[in-house]
DNA sequence: GTATCGTTTGAAATCTGTTGGTGATAGCAG
DNA sequence: CTGCTATCACCAACAGATTTCAAACGATAC
């Protein structure tokens, strides 16, 4: 009921011309549309968005596949997403994977059955045959740091290398040299990423002092654990600075230092990294490396109606820049005896990197 | 391409065979059965999702109103709707309104035209005219605490009363009296239900003591004013507890109280409200009342369904409980002068209330 | 008076499924 | 062998839009 047909009928046109007059897609006679909108009035009519895209082919629905909401740097990026999908008239289909490989092949599929205009993959963990799939079926893809531009497919590469470098060097004008990391798993390429950004940048600057990777799991939980481990090698090799790989983990570390007596910044920096909204509000406050939600939601949705306006178009990479927020979790290195004891032994530590 | 036409032809059987196979709607020969799983196979055919509820008029979406996802109470609950909603094979689309009715009506509008098989609203941002408009197209409608069961429409009542009281409770076994409350904005509804809770319980233990109401913004931010507030009162009439709208509020709080050299819990114990994940783990972890955000979506999710399958059943009402979560910020009352004080005047109080 | 033209509108095909009605085939009883 | 009942698959009519093709129109030109 309330179809096309009726507003036809009731303006005393043709559908066709009820079409045009909603999609603006060929000239109607003033009188005519105002008939055909006065008829749409009352008739309560709201076009049927099923047969619509059945008959044109087009959706206007954007899946969206994270892959867990409740991990705090989500929520803001989703936001993001939402936001400027909402204002081209694009609505979200929300799917959260939960790291769980087997959800995610259910969702493209899904994803393909509804026909979406295009799919916004912002987790790394996707099999190479998912993406096939959606590309055989030529449907736009926009992913975050996986992967490269192809036809249909545009990639955000979050240029990770520059707030780090920037967060290592605000630590050394502070003094720091020993300067630990905590890493998140391998598996996940964005923290495989991340990784090798530290290191690429510290053994450029400090060819000679040995690396020191702990790991966590992303979570609070992970960065308490590696702060332990990280305690345990014991008062005279402590880092000055720690640089976790995101928020999570760098707050979990800090209350496990101040934990066993430790006073972050005073005895041992820390710096996270994506800048959480919680993270101005840690005490003390979290120095971070921003990695800017905002700007990448927009940037996704952009290139996808990008792709879905220009087919034939191949895809592009663009940059995300990162950047350092300094807070109060950063200070100057301490002067303590252990690290006078360091300084004299360069060598012997060069051996070991 | 890759339509059930194809699909049939390979199989060598009518689209009406294949929809049947597919769909499990009627009797199919082993054989052919076989024919037409391997045809689908071949072509690798996904049915049509738009096709399909254009013809069937059903849909399997679910459409989600929630206000504002960076508000951590959000992405645990739509976590679990989600889940819940994958499990049953529906999707969901996802609708932020930012607490603006305009972006809400819009949203709505678009829910209309998708064919949504239900819609979840947990927000109360909700105009009556648009509550109409879904009624009138007889979408079911599931609300979180916001007007009243009825036809297609069910309502999750949360049980604030029960929480608050074992909140207030609590306190007053610690040796608390003078309880203050940090109010959201009165004009959003669960706001006032959980303030008018809170007045219920504490005039009733206490009828002579003067209430001490505060108003944040269900933010961090909101929290910390709110709580100069509470310390602009003096010293000697300073509150010896504060409950709390919401975690994030208590949060703000605690950190102002802080701030002012106060000790949270020593000199003043403070009350969340929801149990947001990072309630356990701020320092000191917050004691605060639990809503059950996992039960809340799962049970959103069941109604709807219940509703979508006996569409002339009239919606139901169900209680959530909300129970307290003890942990750190709370402690036994600080003996002072002030509370002697206090206990000497009670009749001039009284007259205040 | 007819051919031409641009403008405005309509008829009908199309998109891809679902589903009720119908027809064909086989098995079985009489 | 006929008639009846299951059993199984097909035909065709939808669902509600978009879109192509063409008709109708008056105006202008010749």
């Amino acid at each position: 009921m309330s179809s096309i047909t009726e507003v036809a009928r009731e303006a005393r046109v043709s559908t066709a011309t009820v079409s045009h007059v909603i999609n603006n897609t060929r000239y109607v006679s003033e009188e005519v549309r105002a008939r055909v909108m006065l008829a749409i009035e009352q008739c309560r009519y709201y076009p049927n968005a099923h047969a619509r895209s059945l008959a044109s082919g087009r959706s206007k629905v954007i899946g969206l596949v994270i892959s867990d909401i409740a991990n705090p740097f989500f929520p803001e990026l989703v936001k993001a997403i939402e936001e400027a999908a909402f204002e081209r008239g694009y609505d979200i289909f929300l799917s959260n994977t939960n790291y769980d490989p087997e959800r995610t092949s259910h969702y493209v599929q899904r994803f393909i059955e509804r026909k979406v205009a295009g799919v916004a993959v912002m987790t790394s963990e996707m099999k190479k045959e998912l993406i096939d799939e959606l590309s055989h079926r030529k449907v736009p893809v926009v992913f975050l740091d996986v992967g490269e531009a192809g036809m249909q497919m545009s990639n955000l590469r979050v240029d990770y290398e520059e707030g780090i470098e920037q967060a290592i060097l605000h630590l050394v004008a502070l003094g720091h040299r020993r300067i630990a990391y905590i890493s998140g798993k391998v598996d996940i390429r964005s923290s495989r990423r991340r990784l090798e950004a530290f290191q690429k940048t510290m053994r450029q600057l400090f060819p000679d002092v040995p690396e020191l990777i702990f790991y966590g799991n992303f979570k609070i939980e992970g960065g308490q654990r590696a702060a332990n481990e990280i305690l345990a090698t014991g008062v005279d090799n402590l880092p000055t600075a720690v640089i976790a790989a995101n928020d999570l983990t760098a707050i979990g570390a800090i209350s496990q230092f101040e934990s066993a007596g430790l006073n972050v910044p005073r005895d041992i920096s820390v710096v996270g990294f994506d800048d959480i909204d919680f993270a101005a509000l840690t005490r003390p406050a979290l120095t971070t490396i921003s990695l800017p939600r905002n700007e990448l939601g927009r940037r996704a949705v952009e290139m996808l109606i990008r792709i879905l306006e220009n087919p034939e178009e191949r895809g592009v990479e663009i940059r995300i820049p990162t950047n350092l927020v300094i807070r109060q979790s950063t200070a100057p290195a301490p002067i303590k005896p252990a690290q006078d004891e360091l300084r004299r032994t360069p060598m012997v530590e060069k051996q070991l990197v």
